[in-house]
DNA sequence: GTGGTCTAGACCACG
DNA sequence: GTGGTCTAGACCACT
């Protein structure tokens, strides 16, 4: 199965966190069904040509997240999805995310219509690669 | 007139970064105006209780982003607003801040109208504190 | 290979200013190619026999111009070209360049003629630099 | 008299050396006759609202450079033009300019051609600003 | 007094 | 091993 996960060397964000994201990402729009099975620690390196230390690493941070659990002897799972954060502690979040955002257009002389088209486009974007990748899953089937 | 600075020692952005920030914000909101001095390196790093190199680390970037100039010998002034990135650049750094924005809403479970939603009042809050700020100097005066 | 990095501390212009117009020198002339690695940071501080400190400085600065990029735990690597600044931004420094050469002539009693003759010869000598540097590679393979 | 001088608070480059030039100029272009006297370091430190050790910091500098020589007790006057450096140090300051005006070209990717032509309009803008002082002076006459 | 630069030495995150 | 950050303390140029 490839999951359709990239690293891409050239980035100042660690590896680990890359693929920390994606795996969240993966899992949010359910290319990674709950109870499946990632790819072992050594396996995923391989693919990826990283550090196994490198992946080892992201699936720790997941699971503490409670995004992943490790059944011993047998591998590393998705686990049941559960609200991790209080709704205060979500809104909390994403008012954080959005007020960088805000900060950003605002040293760049955007005003709110731009910035807005400039979210929605992105979000698109964010559609469609989820999209693309579970059609590849569908005809791979 | 305290400009109301606060650094984290315990948040994982440097603290020069966090200055920068502030800075950055406190100008594009009027609450140091144009031409007007900051604290000598020194007296910030005193108040804020870091090294002053930290200080002139952070005056130093906003300097070569075209925010600050200094005056040798006479200290760090705020300069006119001037446009420095090309638009492809200001392009760049905009998706890059909407992409991060919109991944924490997909981690969240948030969908775009509840993402654009928060995106605007967000940006209402920036408003207000810049509008709330210059009716604070009217007052003064 | 040594990148020929020389660095005078006689000289009223401050070591990591020289270090990075002799980077961005070597960049712009191919003599280091697209993606390819720099020196560390304590290597080539113990080679130009300055401090460490002051090497991370140029590259900073270089980064935040977007000529290199760091990768982190392996390095600093040279981007792709981009253009980051605005035009009126890139007018305004060519102008500040050119006014100081045509000061210095002024004050040696150059004309205009004279004056462009040389930035035509000196321009030319940068373009060899660049030819041979790329020659040279040719050669090694 | 009005020299026109104009001094920049709002610059990083040293007031004394904004007035340098400025003096360096002056005489350069005849604004300022050989054997003229220059205005006492009190009274052009008021002119000009900046500190008599500016002044005084700016004429002792052209005086070591053989622009300017001081009459005990009578003051500052406006040397016989002289030639201070040899042709191959005249080349080599002009070629230095120059490198640096292409360093910065090249940097932000112009080629020859805006280059020269910026150097050009650069250049007529000098010239027109000599006239204009001239012209002040003949009228005031 | 102002900022600018440099050194020395330490600690941290990443791979 | 890599770079990134911070502190401490020094010296310099400018006003």
């Amino acid at each position: 199965m490839s999951l359709g996960f990239h690293i891409s060397a050239a980035s100042d964000v660690p590896i680990f966190r890359q693929l920390v994201r994606q795996i969240q990402r993966a899992v949010a729009v359910g290319q990674i069904a709950i109870g499946e099975q990632l790819p072992a620690v050594r396996v995923l390196a391989e693919t990826l040509i990283v550090n196994p230390n490198t992946v080892a690493r992201a699936y720790q941070e997941l699971i503490r997240e409670g995004v992943l659990e490790s059944r011993s002897g047998r591998g590393v799972f998705v686990t049941e999805r559960r609200q991790i954060y209080s709704d205060a502690e979500r809104e909390r979040r994403l008012r954080e995310s959005a007020g960088q955002l805000c900060h950003e257009a605002l040293m760049l002389g955007a005003d709110l219509n731009e910035t807005r088209s400039i979210l929605e486009t992105t979000w698109k974007g964010l559609r469609n690669e989820a999209r693309n990748n579970s059609s590849t899953e569908r005809k791979r089937k």
